[in-house]
DNA sequence: TTTATATATTTATATTTTTAGATATGTAAA
DNA sequence: TTTACATATCTAAAAATATAAATATATAAA
């Protein structure tokens, strides 16, 4: 986990919308159908309409914040969730604090 | 301040240094010639030599850094001294944690 | 075992960032 | 009032990023 790495990611506001959105998938996005709950996070298609941007961008999106180890994706059938890896935020956060 | 906007400040490691460096101008930098304290600072060309870039380069990072507030100039004569804005740097982390 | 759907990957273009050389500007000293 | 020096700005080339269309792949349903 490096400072630069991880700031790459969050100088997007659409990535930084994700990440905020990640935060309460229930105040944010519809109920999925598939599944009725978000323990896994959110499908992508869901994302995309609230980004409102093309599926491919957010799928690059999506596999860029999951190489910085921001999100952890989990596949159901057809779907992929992603959902916040909050290990690896705080501890940018905390990092952040000590180095910064 | 923005998230993203300092963000993009901190997506490179050079300008992540530099504020990294600031922090302790006495163990990062040689004593100022001119004056006797980092009170306001260290001047470009010590911090060029650190970084190890070209004039140019330093000069458009130190002012895309004071863009986002992120660095306080000063000139004494012939000399700019940059310092960390802590109070920025502070609310960034402060509202890196609420938001992010 | 086709077909439909969700997501990932590839390809391509436009924009932004990185970086430095050249030049300009501001300031102090000669 | 030139000159020297520190820093800023301009110009330009290379690299990286943003973004989407097209295509591929994975999976479930028919």
């Amino acid at each position: 986990m490096s400072i630069v790495e991880i700031s790459k990611v969050l100088a997007n506001q659409t990535r930084v919308n994700i990440l905020k959105w990640l935060k309460d998938p229930e105040a944010n996005f519809p109920p999925h159908q598939e599944i009725d709950h978000f323990d896994d996070g959110v499908c992508v298609g869901f994302i995309q309409d609230k980004a409102g941007l093309s599926q491919s961008t957010i799928s690059t999106y999506l596999n860029s914040m999951q190489n910085a180890n921001l999100v952890i994706p989990t596949r159901h059938g057809k779907w992929t969730y992603y959902r916040r890896n909050e290990e690896v935020i705080q501890a940018y956060l905390e990092a952040l604090k000590s180095d910064l």
